[in-house]
This record gives structure tokens, C-alpha cells and sequence, in this order.
DNA sequence: ATTGTATATGTAAGCGCTTACATAAACGGC
DNA sequence: GCCGTTTATGTAAGCGCTTACATATACAAT
């Protein structure tokens, strides 16, 4: 069942046929009723190899994500694979670990299939300074397709990104935790990426603006483990400190069950603010306050984008941030 | 940049440079080293269009989850998609929904793309008795392309599907449990899917063979939400338990809250038996006791099963099993 | 009626590959 | 040295579509 046979069955030429299939206007009205229900009948769907061939689009954009079994991870491809669909896309989903070697293989096994853009999700593209070299790779894919970076900022031709406003969020929440009185501030980093670097920024911000030391040994780089951080904190006596913010809710739940094992009284003696506003907040006891950073407006907003620029809508949003709020629960009192 | 420059390049045919890339057997040693080289070089990689129009695959396999987000489809694509990938194969990742309406609409996509195959995960199918019906739109893509199922049991030629034994893990753990002296075990299920069908079946053949009454109001379907399921234990005076099975760890932990609301002493007064042994396991207080269904191990054997047929092997497993084991922690003594 | 212009449809040449078939080269057996 | 085989390579015909260009038709303006 080939563009033949419903040219033959509605009686007009393979070309009309593609006219209307592609919604070209110059087709009569009679006629493309008539072979829009050839087509129905026949039940014919174009053959996405050779629409390719001739278009060299398949309606496919690539997603590049580290890890698809990270929570915060699969609910942003949930968002973006939902939205995408809705314009017709699919998807092609690759996960390809941390290091940038791996990325860029899969980008390449991307690339060769075509795909219309490149979205990469929630990495370490840092895109400034000493690290600009690590994004050439990014670059590079931006010369055959563009490419949309979610929680990242790579300047590029070709590239649109889009970061919530990490900075922001824990500049108000580090100042809220000295308003209180709060003067060993914890901060838990699990990554280099873009969005730890600026929730790191916004933390030291707040410390300076309020007149207080950014002590290094406050600022720690853990792995993205509960039982790590639980027992790493446990063992370091030497660090003293009465409130934490964490750049995951996972890093968060790791506090609380230290919390809980020394005994102290959440938020009276400890203030632990989580990141991401996931289920895991909600999993533990006392709940976990946790900056949510609206994952699906940044979703969303760059799917729009996708479009637009696709369509060759010239006046896109090279970069665009959302706000980041804080959800209150048990383990912050302000 | 295609097969005639590389010909031209290499002084040979593109019938040769085809058969080099396609690693034909007919093609003489020299020839070959003289192409790659060339190929190299030039870094020259196919168009997958003509070579699709060609061939008629892409080396693209579908996936159709119901939702990404969720914590363990997320974990089975991550396995599913690492394994496909080290083959050389994409994935089109398609998020359905639950509905079974959606799901043959996303796999009308899903199939227009000419994918190789396509691996259904985790979902609601029955497979048998009454809802053998509802389960037409998977043979009916058999008939397309071979369907891998994960997690279930459909019937059907070109159908290939595997489960993790989760009859017999919940018969275990719920002898284990009237064993200890529990009369009351409150079975608490999220889904009419084939697996949550297995898991009661257990549950009841381990009541039947203990000589103990299936109470219809201990077998109960919840939201898959961790404080509608507190919040529904605690408006719930009327049904008594002394111990509860769940098909999912976020129900589970919806009942370890129930039960420190209401001061109950795990496991003294309470066993707890969570599903998936997800992060969601370890995140709470006490930690969950969660069957584990060895996920990475059905996906791979699934990914197998996909390159064997896809390979034309003939003796593959038109269904496997795979065991699953209780991870102990401290919401039971046992 | 005649010409010009807009509109609708058809024809045919690709797009970049695979592969059946044709051809050429190489080689051993006689 | 000739023929039958095997082996290596080339030629050309698709695969199913898009689209520039050619053609045909209709219709308004003169």
C-alpha cells in the first residue's frame, strides 16, 4: 500500500496525492476530499523512510539525559515526551551517563538518525569559564541541528536554553535560615552541573550579603545516596552546623535520618531544605521542605520552543528562566 | 557527503562501499581495508532513510510505557535502554497513559515509524479469562512487528512476554507472615494489572492453604499516592489488620505513616511489605521491607529475547520468569 | 473572441541506499 | 592453452516519497 495505489483508487497523480497528504493548499477542495477518503479507506500512512529521504525529517526529536532512572530526570522526560507528542513528534530516548565521552557518543547515534533537534536534560553543562571547552561537544551538535538545553546555559548559534532560577531560590532561603538566627549553614552538592553551581552562587550570595564567612568546609560534594550522607554526616564530628540545604530531596533524606539519629528536633534544632519537591520529600518523617523547580513549565516552555523553531519562527527565547518556590513542610518553619 | 563520494574516493563501485558498510562477506580483503579507510577518513555514515527505504528498518525499538515518571517503569527503561543501546539499536520512547485507547494510538505511532520491535512495559494486561478482549491491540501489532512484554502474560503468535514471580513472592511472604501469628493481612493494590492480579493470587492461595478466610474487605485498590493511602487507613476504623502486603513501595510507605499516626510499633504490632524495593524503601523511618523484582534482569533477558528474533534465532523463550526475592529491612521481623 | 493570469494537476527527476543480475577476473584441472 | 568454477566488482532497477517544472484548464480583462 504504497502513494500509487491511492493515486490510482482516488484517480489522480502520485503528486496530488502527496499535496494533500503534506497539506499543501494548491489541491482543489473536491479533490482532497475525494483523496482524504481514498486515504481513510485504505487506511494509508505515509512511509516515514522515504517522506525522509524527500524531507529528510522524520518528526523525531532526540532527548539526551544522563540518567532516566533519576526522579527528577524521568519526570521532566514525562513532561517533554507528552508535549512533544501532542505536536506529532516521538521521541528518541538516550541515557548516557555523566561523562562527557559517553555523551557524546550518543549524541552522534543521534544525529545520525535524523532527528529534527537535540533536547538534553539536566546535566553538568557549566558553559562558562575553565569549563567552556567541555561544551564544544554542544556546539558541535548545534552546527546540524538545534539544540535546547534544560537547566543549563551554553551560549551558542543553535543553542536555546533554559534554567529555573536555582540562584534566586536559595538566596531567599539561605537569608530566610540567618533571619532566624542561623549562622553554620550546610550546603550538599551532588553535581558540578550548571544549576548546583548557581544554587551554590545564590548560597554564598546570601552569606555575604548578610555579612557572614563562606566557610569551605560548609560546602560539601556528596554522592547521590541516603545511606551515604547519613553516615558521612554521622562520622564528621569535626563539622559543625544548624541548618542544610540540599540540592536533591534524596541528598535531604540522608539529613533527616542524621537528624533523626542525633536525636535532634527538626526544624527546632535543624532546619533541611530538599530540592526538586519529589515524592521523596514526602516519603520521610517529618516531611521535607523542598524548593520545587516547576520542571514541567521549563518543559513546557522549551517544547514551545522546539516548535517555534522548527516552524522557523525567527523571534524565540534564546534563553528563558522560570521561577523556583519554595514548598513548605515540617523541616523549616519560616 | 554519501555512497558516491565514498566510492568515488575509494575508486570502487557504491555496490562495494554498500557491501563494506553492510559488512558483506563478499568483498575482498584489500577492497574492504581500502573503503574503510576511506570511510574513516571522510567520516562518512549512511543516510538511515535510503538505508531505511532499503531495508526497512532504522534499528529503532519502540517502548511504550505507561509513565515515565513513574520510579520503576523509570528504572526499566534505564535497563532497557542501556542494554539496546550496547546493540547498536535506538529506543522511540512513548508514554501511553493508562487508558487502553491511548495506548493503541501511541502504538499506531509507535508503528508508523517502522520500529523493529516494540517492548511493552509494566502495564495492565490481563491477558486471560474476561479481558482477553482488551488485549487485541497488542496482537494486532504482533502482527506488525514482534511485541515483548515486561511484566506480563499475553498470549499470541510474534507475542513475547516475561514476569518476575510474583505469585509466588507474596505466597511466601504471606505464609511467612500467618506463620508469625498474623490473622489479618490487609493486601493493598494499586492496579487490576497483570502483575497486581499475580501478587493477589498469592495472597490468596497462601490464606486457602493456611486454612485461613479471604476477607473481601482486606483486599483493597488505593491510589498509587502515598497520603491518600494514610489518610484512607485512618478514616477506616471499621477494617482491622494487624499486618499489610502492598504492590508498590509508595503505598507502603503511605502505611508506615498510617501506623506511626497512630503509634503503632513496627513490625511488633505492624508487618509491612512494600514492592519494587525502590529508593522509596529506604527513604522512610522505620525502612520498608520491599520485595524485590529483579528488574535489570528482565530486561536484559527481554533485550536478548529482542536481538535473538530480531537475528532470526528461532529457539527463543516465548515466555521467562524470573524470581523475586524479599530485601529485609525493619518493617518485618521475618 | 483573444490574451493574460491564476489555479489545478500531472510528469519525471531526484533523495541515498540495497541488491539481483551481469560481467570480469582468477584459478585449477585436464 | 581451454573450459568450468569460484570470487570480486560493477550496473542498474527499484524502495516510496517530494517537488520543480510542464501542462492544462478556467476565468477575468480587454
Amino acid at each position: 500500500m504504497n502513494i500509487y495505489d491511492i493515486a490510482e483508487m482516488a484517480g489522480v497523480s502520485i503528486a496530488t496525492v502527496s499535496r494533500v497528504v503534506n497539506g499543501s493548499d494548491k489541491v482543489s477542495e473536491t479533490t482532497r476530499q475525494k483523496v482524504l477518503n481514498v486515504i481513510d479507506k485504505a487506511g494509508y500512512t505515509p512511509n516515514v523512510f522515504a517522506q525522509g529521504l524527500g524531507l529528510n525529517t522524520m518528526h523525531t526529536v532526540g532527548i539526551l539525559v544522563p540518567d532516566i532512572s533519576d526522579i527528577y530526570m524521568s519526570s521532566a522526560v514525562f513532561y517533554l515526551e507528552g508535549c512533544l507528542h501532542k505536536y506529532g513528534y516521538d521521541c528518541i530516548l538516550s541515557c548516557s551517563g555523566f561523562e562527557t565521552k559517553q555523551k557524546e557518543q550518543h549524541i552522534h547515534m543521534l544525529l545520525d538518525k535524523h532527528i529534527d533537534a537535540l533536547i538534553l536534560v539536566g546535566s553538568t553543562y557549566a558553559g562558562s569559564g575553565r569549563d567552556h571547552a567541555k561544551t564544544d561537544y554542544i556546539r558541535d551538535a548545534a552546527e546540524k541541528v538545534p539544540v535546547f538545553i534544560i537547566n543549563g546555559a551554553v551560549e551558542g548559534k543553535n543553542i536555546y536554553s533554559s534554567v529555573c532560577d536555582d540562584r534566586r531560590a536559595v538566596y531567599v532561603v539561605t537569608r530566610k535560615l540567618i533571619g532566624k538566627g542561623r549562622r553554620h549553614i550546610l550546603f550538599l552538592t551532588d553535581s558540578h552541573s550548571y544549576s548546583s553551581n548557581e544554587k551554590m552562587a545564590g548560597y554564598e550570595k546570601a552569606l555575604n550579603d548578610e555579612g557572614l564567612p563562606v566557610e569551605g568546609n560548609l560546602k560539601i560534594h556528596v554522592k547521590n545516596d541516603i545511606h551515604y550522607v547519613r553516615d558521612l554526616l554521622l562520622k564528621s564530628e569535626a563539622i559543625c552546623f544548624d541548618s542544610v540545604i540540599c540540592t536533591n530531596d534524596s541528598i535531604a533524606v540522608g539529613v533527616v535520618k542524621f537528624a533523626k539519629e542525633r536525636g535532634l528536633s527538626i526544624p527546632r534544632e535543624m532546619d533541611i531544605v530538599g530540592y526538586n519537591n519529589s515524592v521523596l520529600a514526602v516519603s520521610c518523617e517529618p516531611e521535607i521542605s523542598s524548593i520545587d523547580n516547576h520542571t514541567s513549565e521549563i518543559c513546557d516552555g522549551t517544547i514551545e520552543n522546539v516548535i517555534s523553531v522548527l516552524q522557523g519562527d525567527s523571534n524565540v527565547r534564546k534563553h528563558f528562566t522560570v521561577p523556583c518556590t519554595l514548598v513548605k513542610r515540617s523541616t523549616t518553619d519560616f
